[in-house]
DNA sequence: AATAATAATAGGAACTATTACTATTTAAGT
DNA sequence: ACTTAAATAGTAATAGTTCCTATTATTATT
């Protein structure tokens, strides 16, 4: 999982560790998934309906280009926007889930 | 729908629904839903594998109090930062998805 | 008002991502 | 080797949502 930059699905994850483990269960993942998310190994992010794992444990947002499909991660969401929650709206703010959709930098003239 | 200033579920509305058109159908709830979503009447949100729906048309952000389960509208993404996002990252924003998980005010001594 | 054409609906089946369950296997400790 | 505990495969179950079809409601046409 770590060898990809994407953000896999459990499907995905499932099928690839097929190759090696021809008769892994799609449940072993989905339970080792929860745990590495619990322990903070991986980050759970939920894209529409759908939950993708992210390798990247640090705090940080997408982007989610509509022509290709991509979600690139980026950092957004900072101290002072933070500080700005708390100032504006009285709200402690643990997590952030912000995926932000456009178009990348490759469809661009 | 308007009446209420939570972000129901379909399942919500279709029972709200169901108080005066005892004999509606779940599929109805939906199918009506997407159109009013399509044609920007509503908004989807997605809120972690669930689907919610807001009447407020205007782009704005939520914060979820992880306390009282609270979704509140707040206006955070604006225009400096669909710029940062223009410069720093060449990515064209149209929209965004942005959850903030926390601690509202009704919780803080 | 009767008829034809069109759209919307109920009801339920189908689908998808995920979780729960259980008998069996694997691993660890003694 | 034997016991205990944890992990797994395989499958059933669930939840949210979409799809399908026969029927009903609505609108337009004469």
């Amino acid at each position: 999982m770590e060898s990809t930059n994407i953000h896999p699905t459990a499907d995905w994850i499932f099928n690839q560790a097929k190759i090696n483990i021809p008769n892994i269960s799609l449940g072993t993942v989905y339970r080792n998934l929860k745990q590495l998310s619990d322990e903070g190994d991986i980050r759970t992010i939920h894209d529409g309906a759908i939950a993708r794992y992210d390798c990247n444990k640090d705090r940080h947002d997408h982007l989610r280009c509509k022509v290709c499909g991509d979600l690139i991660d980026v950092q957004l969401f900072d101290d002072d926007l933070r500080k700005i929650v708390k100032k504006k709206y009285k709200f402690e703010a643990d997590d952030v889930e912000m995926t932000i959709i456009g178009t990348c930098k490759k469809h661009t003239k």
